[in-house]
DNA sequence: AGAATTACCTGAGCGC
DNA sequence: TGCGCTCAGGTAATTC
């Protein structure tokens, strides 16, 4: 599952090879994921180039000129970086090919992943207009988190997993964020203080920057995607070993998601 | 408004 | 060998 940093090291890599690249055509194996896949994008693309690559959460930005191409990996998607035209695979969904050569090929068994053309603001697109602060931008801090989590009773862990509260942070990393900061993964989000809020705001910054730099270490030749091995504390680790203090890590579900925490080091 | 639930989708793992 | 079941979970839409 690609979460931010996985995100943020493929936006990378898409930065350093394809900035400046012009579109050739687009082929189309797929008419749907999460949402159709716009046809038009065969006509559209085919000699605009890529003036610049950004990222909004988990969806990936591509600035085309006379639009945003908006690509977003959903559970199980992946781009690889190739050249030529090598026979596309069981769900290879889509291919942009390149003046220079480049193929980018989108891969998405479970067609989580979206696909969309966007005129004009991106800021405005439907999908990404109700998203929250960037995690690693200043505008998400304690205070912030503090602000929107009085009076609300859900879980700590779906308040910091909702993308309107703050973007890109999937389960993977509220698991271990929660975890460094010390918190109990079911705390009623109102019950957090002031400190509190402030040590999980920078506890999910670190443990995002900390991914990000691991996987700028060693993302793979051809796979522009970035599924890296990580060191994780908590996650996918239920019925296991703390790595702080050898207690047995316990396992819960909070809406309907599988979340791990240490009895003992967090509260 | 906030919280809870559902829908989308396929592969892997499991019990029988 | 294969069938049916459950689980994985990002996000938006829907319902309560």
């Amino acid at each position: 599952m690609p979460e931010l940093p996985e995100v943020e090291v493929t936006r990378r890599r898409l930065e350093r090879e394809l900035v400046g690249c012009r579109f050739k055509q687009v082929l189309l194996r797929v008419e749907k994921l999460r949402i159709p896949v716009p046809e038009e994008l065969s006509q559209i693309l085919p000699g605009l180039t890529v003036r610049s690559i950004e990222r909004r959460g988990k969806y990936l930005l591509f600035d085309c000129e006379r639009g945003w191409l908006l690509l977003h990996l959903g559970m199980t998607g992946f781009l690889r970086l190739l050249r030529g035209s090598p026979p596309p695979g069981k769900h290879d969904h889509i291919d942009f090919i390149f003046d220079d050569g480049h193929l980018l090929r989108f891969h998405d068994p479970r067609k989580f992943g979206t696909i969309a053309w966007i005129y004009g603001d991106p800021r405005l697109y439907p999908l990404l207009a109700g998203i929250g602060p960037e995690p690693l931008s200043d505008t998400f801090d304690g205070l912030y988190l503090f602000g929107v989590s009085r009076k609300r009773k859900v879980a700590i862990k779906q308040l910091i997993m909702n993308s309107s509260v703050v973007a890109g942070v999937g389960n993977i990393y509220a698991n271990e964020a929660l975890f460094r900061a010390r918190i109990r993964p079911d705390r009623a989000a109102g019950s957090l203080t002031v400190q509190e809020c402030a040590n999980l705001a920078a506890a999910i910054r670190e443990e995002l920057e900390r991914s990000i730099s691991e996987g700028n270490a060693c993302v793979v030749a051809e796979e522009t995607v970035a599924y890296y091995p990580q060191a994780l504390n908590v996650y996918g680790r239920g019925g296991k070993l703390c790595t702080t203090c050898a207690e047995l890590l316990e396992e819960m579900r909070l809406g309907g998601r599988s979340t791990v925490f240490c009895r003992s080091c967090q509260e």
